[in-house]
DNA sequence: CGCCGGTTTGACGCTCTTCAACGGTTGTGG
DNA sequence: CCACAACCGTTGAAGAGCGTCAAACCGGCG
């Protein structure tokens, strides 16, 4: 297939770093995972990268951009279930579930490195280091899955987007795109109420609060922390959860 | 090890009765699964069975009882993030992420089968197909942690109880637990109001609305669905992501 | 200049929570 | 065999947190 290796080797390369984070991963098994790249592909803002229901047959590796995924209420409500940044496999899982019952979309202009399914069931076959990596992969979603349930179960509006700005500032540190505590958030008030099951009024004034408080301002697309443990303490916040630890996998 | 055979029949007869709703699981599979299984260890209720944080080494397989995930808040309110039944592997995901970051515990009386690390760790090297299954398997309860989401950021509190009865029952009838829309719950209100980010209190009322608008009983630890369409409607529920349909995964 | 998407603010209302009391059932010990 | 505690379910009244509606504001861009 004719594919920039560059652009190939870029996005690999993000995957593989954090994934190093957890775990070591060879020289080899980094190389097989680039050469399991079949595409590059690009969309613009808003655009439905995977529609709901849908039978797939090739994963996408997001490797510039922000994406989530998402789905709509009948009454026109939208709840955003996850927040993806680059080095994320956003939809690794479609790879055993074959359709995903969900929607995921560009915020943002959106950089994508596709991976046919076939390329990941010969991983499963010959590399089962490299594949445990993968299951780790959708695992990692699933346990941010499961802090999202208590954000959106037990936690006040406030707190919910304290959680959100920790959660992210550490994310983005892992891809290099966070640092100093603060981070570009292209995000509307809008999309952060869909993330957070609130409205935007109500954060727009939750926004107001953290900022008087000290603890983090949001505005003009930047997020900056003022107060980290502070954040924390607000959100309740502990990033055990993203298991940021080397463990053989 | 010296395991009862027969138990260890049941249990991974349990595992494999859900999987082949799923996909094929020769019978080869299914004797690698059963005799990867060391060890039956029974629980009384309310008991822990995994504590967050602790380094696992093996996993339990459910095949009596309901346990819940669940975590608790600094202020003393408990989030269930979900809860198990028979067949359920509930810790299989320690097995790559080493730890869990947040508690399971027995609602009732419960029996594991415990499958060590290891054993799982040799079906991922010569068994890939296996191995995938398992895969999925984590990755089904991932889809649940995504309604469950849902549920607790954008349904009203009666759509929320209504939901989890109706997912309940598909889950309950794959493994046989469930029929005739009735199946055996025992849960208190306290614990709905858990597994649902409410209040008993108002889990109570909400209880009271469902009843008489015709659609669901509970009571005496016993749920009759009445109208099974219009509960469907008032959970806004679907059933297309419990992936109810045999591929080749 | 005037539109347009996003942000900000105020007034009001609804859903769910909180607090509290009461009732039914089960189990236990005198 | 009854008294009593413990637990669970039920109900009422009052209140908080977040949603709804609506208007104004702001900066960017055609």
């Amino acid at each position: 297939m004719p594919v920039d290796p560059q652009l190939a080797s870029a996005a690999a390369d993000l995957l593989v770093m954090k994934l190093r984070i957890r775990d070591e991963v060879s020289d080899e098994e980094a190389a097989v995972l680039r050469d399991s790249i079949s595409e590059i592909r690009d969309y613009g803002p808003g655009r439905t990268i995977v529609r709901s229901g849908v039978t797939l047959t090739e994963s996408n590796l997001l490797f510039d951009g922000l994406v989530c995924r998402f789905k709509d209420m009948l009454d026109g409500e939208r709840q955003i279930m996850e927040l993806h940044v680059a080095g994320d496999f956003v939809d690794l899982h479609s790879f055993v579930l074959k359709r995903i019952e969900h929607n995921i979309g560009s915020l943002t202009a959106a950089r994508f490195a596709i991976v046919p399914h076939e390329a990941l069931r010969r991983i499963t076959e010959g590399w089962p280091h490299l594949a445990r990596l993968l299951w780790f992969s959708t695992l990692l979603d699933s346990a941010i899955h499961r802090e999202k349930i208590i954000t959106v179960g037990r936690r006040s509006a406030s707190a919910r987007i304290a959680h959100l700005f920790c959660e992210l500032y550490l994310r983005l540190q892992t891809v290099g795109l966070a640092a100093d505590l603060r981070y570009h958030l292209p995000l509307t008030q809008a999309d952060l109420a869909d993330a957070s099951g609130l409205t935007s009024v109500h954060v727009n004034r939750m926004l107001k609060e953290l900022r008087d408080a000290g603890l983090v301002t949001f505005r003009g697309s930047e997020v900056v922390i003022h107060d980290w443990e502070g954040l924390q303490q607000a959100a309740e916040f502990s990033p055990s959860y993203l298991y940021l630890e080397r463990r053989e996998r």
